[in-house]
RNA sequence: GGGUGGUUAGCUCAGUUGGUUAGAGCGCAGCAUUGACAUUGCUGAGGUCGUUGGUUCGAUUCCAAUAUCACCCACCA
């Protein structure tokens, strides 16, 4: 019985429906493979947990090529017999989500300050609908992808049990004392009402003006300054230790009263520092402790050295000037550094402005400048160093005292993590050496709320007087009594996505718990799949994310939380920018599946590019993954239509011919190299080698020769089945409908086992069926002669489908022709071919030389001398430099001497070859005339 | 200022431990239309592997310098 696939493949058709039977069966679900006897529940584990997409909106192509890259790894390994779990979740994304949120209800809503408007419960109420919409647009999106997702198991940042995971990181964390309450400078956005970590900010370039002048007439130094109105909380002004000009001010005060007319008096110490750069500018800094961090630095350097140089913090939350800012108390930042301009001018203080480049940090979730302003905030402490009592880590032991900037240097140093591409490491490793302690509050309403709690107000929290310290409870739950108010700030995002790894595989809230001063996750899934195999995700959130998830897993459980990071690079547009909606470049992954299929957008993502660098995505290359996916449905076509009864149980095919014999090899190679090339991520150069074989070796050459010599049902069979099998994780879609199309609706290639190379077993039946003498280098022979006539013909503008005759003059390479002789004339296009083992060349006949055999193709009326003659003559200059180059390097001694003998007898061979294709080529010369 | 990566065909990129007449896809040129597939087939053109030195019998590959581009981090008071 013959089955007939439709003539083209339309995805469309087909893609919906065949999700729904995957999600129908259960297989993405580890527990339903393992009770069907799909793995066992002793098998390796291998897992991965999806980096979760923000509840912000929708998918873009980034997303995209992660599901692509993940649901390859995942889908290869579930059918090579692994216990495979692949975890689906969101993130909150808190800051992101807000002021998305916020920022919506004033442009569709009107409302002009929403949070003020609303009030909390109301507005997070809106916030929570937003993220329910997202989620459920994500998912759905996410499907169309054909990630092959455990949707059992689907997690949130912001759920019950990620809740209870953040509570109890977070309280032995307190308790640990690396979480603590410091009052630092910290980044502030005016326009979020809110901090936001180092990590978050963005640099932009833009211009600027720098101004120099004095504070009064008697000062002695001049300083420059961007911002002359923070020059208001001025309290020292810091020069070089070594700058001759300034040694003697040193140590020395001055007051500056009534600075520039502002009705307020700054104290002036003359401060050393080391970093201050005698060059640039005046070589003096005016310091500013309340709102620059490096002044800051600077302010608790010369306390720490007994130098109390005071602090002022001049600018508000609001972003105006505070009530310490004297007459310009309440102005706009803006507004006060004209009027302090003004001023200076006036008193004849001023003395130059200047244009420059400056850098300044934004936040990169509202968008406006970040103002440094002094706070109480909570930290993570990197450097305090803690007892370790649960080390499974490599030189980590039980009883030993690490920080956790230490545990995370030593997990990747000691290759317990390893992160692909390499390179990354060496980020990675610079990026720790600058880690400063994390901050981790945020003034904003949607996310977890602190988990702590204040005896009498709030007020408290922000005076961070040591003798209150004792009315603060820390725990997983409220304090028992009604005197106690939660902290309002909530934590920043990356808290509850750094315990993803391990968050994700509690089933329960009540699962997790702090037993003896540690944390532990009581489930299954915890024990089968933590830690996780890989980590994939995009390099741009290396810090951000993996370093955080390697900090929280080695504290939480003295274990990594990954084997592995693979990460993948940006996806661009086609000519290297960033995709981005105000550039308007961005291509939409749904729009490209409701055109060309799920399965070629999957593998214009994955094919093409290699780890860690930016990929560069254009629809051209999209269209054109779309017709290869179209041949591999027309071939699998063809060989059904050649199949007598399709079985998906052959072991090994019987070989005939030298051409099964050369496909079956080259398929064989194939699996060792896609198993090889999948399990170290090189997934592009897989999919080019499926590629290649699919196209170029099978449909371009085993199809058509398996036309000539005929009935190949059992071994077409076994080939297409393979070849389905292997590009089943690159192209889910496809080739899953041609399966069921072949082996019928209840069969399902998602959980069939990937094939496994047996080119051993192979090479005995070759050894039984086929002629003993055929060797698989022979088929090249082949293939060459039949492109040099080819190639001939066409050169010559004989039309394709004129047949000619031809004689082959094949020395001892008779036999292996005559065997394929049928194959030589069909390809080539032959109305007669004759070979011998010696020929001449015959009159009116032209010819060429090819693989050590020289060919005769009788052009008749189309034969010109004269062409024939400068087509011989270039072939022969052709040759001639590269034998003499052969020459030269064997008659070296030093070559012959040093070279391998491997290398040294390749040489000789090829020297041999050319040498020969020469005599024959001016022999045809000579014969012409 | 510190760091990382790139520079190979018109374009996008491979190049696996130093030995290939340096590869692929797209594009381009020529030829072919009821044939599994025009979402196709066949054939072809196109590169002194950024530059300069060095190591080596031999360098696209290793080292150094240099040019240039990109990115990350810090930061200019």
């Amino acid at each position: 019985m013959k089955k007939e696939l439709a003539k083209t493949y339309e995805p469309q058709k087909y893609e919906d429906k065949i999700y729904e039977k995957w999600e129908k069966s259960g297989f993405f679900n580890p527990d339903v493979c393992v009770k069907k006897g799909i793995c066992d529940e002793k098998s390796e584990s291998f897992s991965i947990v999806l980096p979760p997409p923000n509840v912000t909106g929708t998918l873009h192509m980034g997303h995209a090529a992660m599901l692509a890259i993940q649901d390859v790894l995942i889908r290869f390994q579930r059918m090579s017999g692994k216990k495979t779990l692949w975890l689906p979740g969101t993130d909150h994304a808190a800051v992101a989500t807000e002021s998305k949120v916020e920022k919506m209800l004033i442009e569709k809503e009107g409302l002009k300050k929403p949070k003020q408007e609303l009030g909390k419960e109301k507005f997070l109420e809106k916030v929570k609908e937003f993220a329910k919409n997202s989620h459920d647009t994500i998912i759905g999106q996410t499907k169309k992808m054909g990630a092959s997702l455990d949707w059992s198991r689907e997690a949130y940042t912001l759920d019950e049990i990620r809740h209870k995971a953040v509570y109890s990181v977070f309280k032995k964390m307190y308790d640990d004392g690396l979480i603590y309450r410091g009052f630092r400078v910290i980044n502030w956005s005016v326009k979020g009402q809110s901090t936001c970590s180092d990590d978050e900010l963005v640099y932009i370039e833009r211009p600027a003006k720098i101004y120099t002048f004095k504070y009064n007439q008697d000062f002695p130094i001049a300083i420059a300054t961007t911002r002359p109105e923070t020059k208001l909380g001025d309290t020292a002004v810091a020069v070089n230790p070594q700058d001759k000009r300034y040694k003697k001010f040193i140590g020395k005060t001055f007051e500056i009263k009534n600075f520039a007319d502002s009705e307020i008096d700054l104290k002036i110490k003359i401060i050393a520092d080391e970093h201050v750069d005698m060059k640039y500018g005046t070589g003096a800094v005016g310091v500013t402790p309340a709102h620059s961090s490096v002044d800051f630095e600077m302010y608790l350097k010369q306390k720490s050295l007994g130098n109390e140089i005071g602090m002022i913090q001049i600018i508000d939350k609001d972003g105006k000037m505070s009530d310490k800012a004297g007459k310009y108390a309440g102005l706009e930042v803006l507004k006060c550094r004209e009027e302090v301009l003004e001023n200076l001018k006036k008193n004849n203080l001023f003395i130059k402005e200047e244009d420059t480049i400056q850098n300044v940090g934004t936040s990169d979730r509202f968008g406006d400048v970040i103002e440094s302003l002094p706070m109480t905030q909570w930290f993570i402490d990197v450097n305090k160093k803690f007892k370790i009592n649960n080390s499974k880590l490599k030189n980590v032991k039980n009883g030993d005292n690490f920080s956790l900037k230490e545990l995370m240097q030593i997990t990747v140093k000691s290759g317990q993590i390893k992160i692909i591409p390499e390179q990354f490491e060496k980020v990675y490793f610079n990026w720790i050496d600058n880690l400063k302690d994390w901050c981790i509050s945020r003034q904003i309403w949607f996310g977890h709320q602190i988990p702590v709690w204040y005896k009498t107000n709030l007020k408290l929290k922000m005076k961070n007087s040591k003798d209150e310290e004792k009315d603060i409870y820390v725990g997983t739950e409220a304090p028992k009594g009604n005197n106690w108010i939660q902290d309002t700030d909530t934590l920043d995002t990356w808290f509850s996505s750094g315990l993803w790894t391990f968050s994700t595989l509690a089933n329960s809230a009540d699962q997790i718990k702090i037993e003896n001063e540690k944390i532990i996750i009581d489930s299954e899934d915890f024990r089968n799949f933590h830690p996780t195999t890989v980590m994939e995700t995009g390099y741009d959130i290396l810090f951000f994310w993996v370093a955080r998830m390697i900090l929280m897993t080695t504290y939480t459980f003295g274990d990594i939380p990954f084997k592995t990071v693979y990460l993948h690079g940006l996806v661009r547009d086609e000519k290297g920018k960033k995709m981005s909606k105000s550039l308007g470049n961005t291509i939409d992954p749904l729009q490209m599946i409701e055109k060309y299929g799920a399965d070629a957008t999957r593998l214009s993502l994955l094919i093409g590019n290699t780890p860690g660098n930016d990929m560069k995505l254009s629809e051209e290359k999209i269209a054109g993954f779309r017709n290869f996916t179209n041949k591999l449905w027309n071939i699998s076509r063809f060989m059904l239509l050649n199949i007598d009864e399709p079985k998906n149980d052959i072991v090994i095919p019987k070989t005939k011919t030298l051409a099964d014999k050369w496909i079956l090899n080259n398929l064989s190679n194939l699996l060792t190299e896609n198993e090889k090339l999948i399990n170290n991520f090189n997934l592009s150069l897989a999919g080019e080698k499926l590629r290649d074989f699919t196209w170029n070796e099978l449909a371009d050459w085993y199809l058509e020769i398996a036309k000539i010599e005929g009935d190949k049902s059992e071994i077409l069979n076994y080939i297409l089945n393979t070849i389905l099998k292997l590009w089943h994780p690159f192209m889910p879609f496809v080739t899953e409908e041609i399966w069921q199309e072949i082996y019928g609706e209840n069969k399902i290639l998602l959980v069939e086992k990937m094939p496994k190379n047996k080119l051993e077993k192979i090479k005995k039946i070759f050894s039984l069926f086929t002629k003993k003498q055929d060797k698989i280098e022979d088929f090249s022979v082949l293939q060459n002669i039949i492109i040099k006539i080819r190639s001939v013909r066409s050169e010559n503008k004989i039309e394709p489908v004129k047949k000619i005759d031809v004689i082959i003059s094949a020395g001892n390479k008779k036999s292996l022709l005559e065997n394929n002789k049928e194959v030589i004339k069909v390809l080539s296009r032959l109305e007669k071919l004759e070979i011998f083992e010696k020929m001449d060349k015959p009159e009116k006949y032209t010819a060429c030389v090819e693989s050590g055999v020289e060919i005769f193709l009788d052009f008749s009326s189309n034969l010109n001398k004269e062409k024939e003659n400068i087509r011989l003559k270039l072939e022969i200059e052709k040759i001639n430099p590269y034998i003499k180059n052969l020459q030269e390097k064997l008659n070296n001694k030093n070559f012959v001497d040093n070279a391998p003998e491997k290398v040294v007898e390749i040489e000789k061979n090829k020297l041999a070859e050319a040498q020969d294709k020469l005599n024959k080529l001016q022999k045809q010369l000579e014969n012409l005339k």
